[in-house]
RNA sequence: GGGCGCGUAGCUCAAGUGGCAGAGCAGCGGCCUUUUAAGCCGUUGGUUGGGGGUUCGAGUCCCUCCGCGCCCA
């Protein structure tokens, strides 16, 4: 049931009723227009350098401002490319006509306009209306009809909750789409220019795999099998190059069941490229041109202001080993520390207090995202990790503790995180089992074992390098907003009140946990070994 | 998950230590043939997020639930 209507509203379906008691139909099929807003004034200007009288042409858009003289009204019209003055003249639409349009078209409606162009007193292109026509009749009045400076409409909620209302009155929204297209374009061209085939991956994935990070869980009802959402595109891109395909990226959604905040939403955008017979250094040179080329793309230079900061592209990027940016900030080497007993006793001599004690590399990460990370607004390459938390990474030659890793940090985010992939089949075997041990059995964080990716390895993977890449966070960047929401068309809210409904469908999926309930210890999915 | 803050008309916001719920914009009715946030006159519109409590009296104080924002994990 839809909900009651708001009286402003009824005023408006008492019009729509009106209209069809006149035999005019609200929302009609089709609508004539021959020019855009742009393409009715670059007509005008043409025949006005021409010295031509200006041609006539029907226009259509929404009706965003009403002024209404006695004889004459004048109104804007916005379409997709602008938006143009229309004069509504009672000499030459007659009276009746004049007080049909002042009575039936509020700010809102979508509408057709004929008649010549002319220039006002005041200079302004305008359609000197002779027909229109209603398009379609908006009920529900757009928050801040008027652009006024006093009352902006800005109740985040209702701009993210309704984006189609924040959208319609916010140019400068629609312009923050437009420039993520071009991000996404200007990555594609890139790697298309050097020789990257671009591919789909499964988002349905019998095992998730390729990050630290919680899953969501679905069920096939005919297969009678549990799948999860994609947690990355890693292990399926991989998979790829054992099948003799040297450059593959995939720009696809990624899913991760885990909090939301200013730079984290459920369901994101990533962009993860690997290269056959490169390694993290060959990456680094890489990912330094393809972001200036997308700056370049985009912005039409490479620096831009990020919350305050210039961020240069151009410039060199530093290079910091982990180590290095932890010791500098934290006063802790952590190579002193090889296990996560001592490092957590060094970390609490210093007064560094973590959450709780944890394996050695969730703390070298954790002082790396409290301590480092905020620091990090120029573009900053920081590399070596430690291998429990890298469990497809290669190892450094001669440091069994240490990954041949990068992360990529700019404007104090982490944008991108990159291996020497992992290629050796026997030593992801044993990574596989090193997280089955180091990692609680209900952290779900754990990587979990996957046979049929050893098996493709088994087969032989060249030596390669791969890199993943946030494009929300990249769009943040370039657009300066401060939060993931913004640059997300419909990012994530709880529902409303009133709003939760019981899930349908979902017995299927409740027969099938019960019956796993009860089978559980004979056959467990997923098993460690 | 924790801390702080917010939720009042369609939108943006007011409303001393608890005392008649208001303004601008939009809407509705008028006047006005060159406006650009048009102007002028008049006017409608509220379960103050939901529920409970204290009180003669609650937008305001207390409890609880819901949602949002910022900070922290």
């Amino acid at each position: 049931m839809p909900r009651e209507y708001t009286p402003l509203e009824q005023v408006r379906l008492e019009k729509i009723r009106q209209l069809r008691e006149m035999g005019i139909e609200p929302y009609p099929n089709r609508s004539n227009r021959t020019h855009t807003t742009q393409q009715a004034i670059e007509a005008f200007l043409e025949a006005e350098r021409a010295q031509q009288p200006g041609p006539t042409v029907t226009v259509a858009g929404r009706l965003r401002a009403v002024r209404q003289l006695g004889r004459i009204t004048f109104a804007h019209i916005e379409d997709g490319h602008g938006r143009i003055q229309l004069a509504f003249q009672a000499d030459v639409l007659g009276k009746d006509r004049l007080k049909f349009f002042n009575k039936m078209f509020d700010i809102g409606d979508f509408l057709e306009a004929t008649g010549p162009l002319f220039r006002t007193r005041t200079g302004e292109i305008t359609v000197r209306v002779e027909d229109f026509k209603m398009l379609a009749k908006a009920i529900t009045p757009l928050p801040a009809e008027k652009r006024t400076k006093h009352t902006p409409f800005s109740d985040p909620e209702l701009r993210y909750r309704q984006r189609y209302a924040d959208l319609a009155v916010h140019p400068e929204v629609r312009e923050i789409f437009r420039t993520r297209a071009a991000i996404v374009r200007a990555l594609r061209n890139f790697l298309d220019a050097h020789g990257f085939l671009e591919v789909e991956t499964p988002i349905l994935q019998p095992l998730y795999g390729g990050a630290a990070a919680r899953p969501f869980i679905t069920y096939h009802n005919e297969l009678e099998q549990f799948l999860y959402l994609r947690i990355s595109f890693e292990l399926y891109l991989k998979r790829l190059l054992v099948g003799m395909f040297e450059r593959v990226y995939e720009i696809g959604r990624d899913f991760r069941n885990e909090g939301i905040s200013f730079k984290h939403n459920p369901e994101f955008t990533q962009l993860e490229f690997y290269v056959a017979y490169w390694d993290y250094f060959t990456l680094m040179d890489f990912v330094q041109e393809m972001l200036r080329h997308v700056a370049r793309e985009v912005l039409g230079r490479e620096q831009f202001t990020f919350q305050g900061h210039t961020i240069d592209l151009a410039q060199p990027w530093p290079r910091i080993p982990l180590r290095q940016a932890v010791l500098d900030r934290t006063g802790i080497d952590v190579a002193e520390h090889p296990d996560g007993e001592s490092l957590y006793q060094a970390m609490r001599a210093k007064g560094i207090q973590p959450p709780r004690p944890a394996p050695r590399g969730k703390l070298i990460d954790w002082l790396l995202s409290t301590y480092v990370e905020p620091e990090l607004i120029q573009p900053t390459f920081i590399y070596d990790y430690p291998r429990d938390i890298s469990p497809l990474a290669k190892s450094k030659p001669g440091d069994p503790n240490t990954v041949e890793r990068f992360e990529l940090f700019i404007g104090g985010m982490e944008l991108g995180n990159a291996f020497t992939e992992l290629n050796d089949p026997l030593d992801q075997e044993q990574r596989f089992l090193e997280q089955g041990r180091a990692f609680a059995q209900d952290d779900e964080e754990r990587h979990p074992m996957d046979e049929d990716y050893l098996q493709a390895m088994r087969y032989g993977m060249p030596p390669n390098a791969g890199f993943g890449m946030g494009i929300d966070r990249l769009t943040m960047l370039l657009t300066d907003r401060p939060s993931i929401r913004e640059v997300i068309l419909f990012p994530h809210l709880r529902p409303e009140e009133g709003t939760r409904r019981p899930p349908v469908g979902i017995e299927p999926l409740m027969r099938a946990l019960q019956q796993f309930q009860r089978e559980k210890p004979a056959s467990g999915e997923n098993r460690e070994a």
